[in-house]
DNA sequence: TATAAGTATGGAGTGTAGTCTATAGTCAAG
DNA sequence: CTTGACTATAGACTACACTCCATACTTATA
């Protein structure tokens, strides 16, 4: 696959590929077709890459973080055990960002309903909400 | 309150708050506290504001959006009607975000699952998986 | 074989969200 | 009345995540 149906199947601009190549998060092939093809060659696992990697964006990790976390998957692809442990962090990361918006919904549908109930400025405070 | 019991009463830099006052998320009083005080002055609900914007961002939005929110929310104070429109819309984007979250939770649990049985090749991909 | 479309590289530029620095004015304690 | 802590303002600087540009090479099409 070159860069440019991968931008297809990503729905990455390209620059952006080439921005996340540079920066080791996606390593295509340099591959020789038939001997000196000098274009990149990106391959399922690349897709699979690219959205793990836009996945872990909206959950709030930053490239850095993305960049560290999938090196230490990769260097625990032997040890069920270590695999085990990134998958476990990134659970318990979701998970609390999971209760954060819990607490910020049950606020707001409060709120709703006092306002609903015509009783708005007795509604929840956030000041009485610890975030 | 004056600006640094504000930065210690939010857990925000001194320049941070600034920031946000340039940008129009905070609106502290000038008062004239007898006259002629220079200085800015802060309110319980500068803190719930300040809380307001600390959660938002954890959930995704801009400073940017989160202006327009809120001054959407100001705007319609007088009118139950769009108060309850501008909190069910944030309620939308949260829900949307924690069925995100639920998805790739689930991803990642049913993964660790496959992992545990020792059956780690047959584990569910992502690209199996539409996010 | 000319031409257009696609690819690679390096480097500059952009928008967001701060963070820091310099300068200057203010206030409270000793 | 000086010293030290605090405040205000403007502007420079940073980190992050792109995004665009100039240049040059490659490949497919007419």
């Amino acid at each position: 696959m070159l860069i440019s149906e991968f931008a297809r199947a990503t729905d990455l601009p390209v620059d952006t590929i080439r921005f996340y190549i540079s920066k080791g998060l996606l390593k295509p092939e340099r591959s020789a077709k038939g001997g000196s093809n000098p274009y990149q060659t990106f391959r399922r696992e690349d897709v699979t890459a690219a959205r793990m990697i836009r996945l872990q964006q909206t959950l709030g990790y930053s490239l850095g973080e993305i960049l560290a976390l999938n090196e230490e998957y990769r260097a625990g692809e032997q040890s069920c055990e270590r695999t085990i442990a990134v998958l476990q962090k990134q659970i318990a990361r979701l998970e609390e960002r999971k209760a954060a918006l819990d607490a910020a919904l049950s606020f707001l549908h409060g709120k709703v309903n006092w306002i609903k109930a015509g009783k708005r400025d007795d509604a929840p405070r956030l000041e009485d909400y610890q975030c």
